[in-house]
DNA sequence: CATACATTTAGCTAAACAACTAAACGAGGG
DNA sequence: CCCTCGTTTAGTTGTTTAGCTAAATGTATG
C-alpha cells in the first residue's frame, strides 16, 4: 500500500488520534495510555501497532515497560508536515485526555 | 466529527486519492474523471461529495457540466499543508491516471 | 418537451474495521 | 519460579465502507 495512504489510514481513526495527541504530552507505556483513554489492553496494543507500522510512533523497551514515542525525528520527507498538522488537531475529548495525561503516573496504575 | 478527522478520512481511500491527483492536472467534470479512473457515475459522484464535504474540492456548474476543482485557495489554516502533502503523493496507478488525464477531452466522451 | 449531465436515494453484497474476551506466549524483575 | 507488562492470535459482534444497479429528481441546452 502507498505510504501516504497507510499514513492517512492510520490517522483517520478517532482513537488513534487520541493516542497520538496523548503522546504529545510525554512518552507513555501502554497501561498509561490505557489509563487516559480507556479500552482493553489488546485494543490499545493493536492501535499502537498500526501507528507504528505507519511510522508515526516508535517504541523502546525500558525495564518492564515499553515506552511509546512520537516519531518526530523521522527523516521520511513529508512527516514534518504531518506532525505540524497533528499539532493543530483538537476537540473536547482530546482536551480532556491531555488534562488527564498530566496527572497519569505509571507508579499508581501499572 | 472533528474537521481534521473528516479530512483524513476523505484522503484515506485510494479511489479518492486518485480523483484528487487527477484534478491536479486540470478541473474536470464527473464524466471526464470517470473516463480516467473508471467506476459508475454514482460511485464517482459519491466520492466527490465526500471530498467536497471535507473542503478538498469545490464545484462550479458551467453550462451542462459541473466542474470539479481542487480547493487550493481555501483559507482553512492547515489546508495549505494538506495540499503540499498531496503534491508528493504518487504510485503507479496515479502515474497512469495522470497520463490518461492529459488526453481526456469531454467533447469525445460526455 | 426531450436530451444530457449530474445528484441523490434505495437496496444489495462483500469486505474491512473496531471493539470485546480469552488464552497463549515472551521478556524482564524480584 | 512467579509476577507484571505487553504482544499476538482466535473468535465474536456490530458498524462502516466501497462498490454495484436501478430509479427518481434536478437543471440547463437545444
Amino acid at each position: 500500500m502507498n505510504t501516504f495512504l497507510k499514513t492517512f489510514k492510520a490517522l483517520s481513526d478517532q482513537t488513534r488520534l487520541r493516542i497520538v495527541k496523548v503522546l504529545e504530552s510525554k512518552d507513555m507505556c501502554v497501561c498509561e495510555i490505557r489509563a487516559v483513554i480507556g479500552f482493553s489492553m489488546a485494543t490499545i496494543s493493536n492501535h499502537l501497532k498500526i501507528l507504528s507500522e505507519a511510522n508515526i510512533v516508535t517504541s523502546l523497551k525500558k525495564d518492564k515497560f515499553v515506552n511509546y514515542h512520537l516519531n518526530i525525528e523521522t527523516d521520511i520527507p513529508f512527516y514534518q508536515k504531518i506532525f505540524e498538522l497533528l499539532k493543530e488537531v483538537s476537540d473536547s475529548t482530546i482536551e480532556v485526555d491531555s488534562q488527564k495525561a498530566k496527572d497519569v503516573n505509571r507508579i499508581n496504575i501499572c
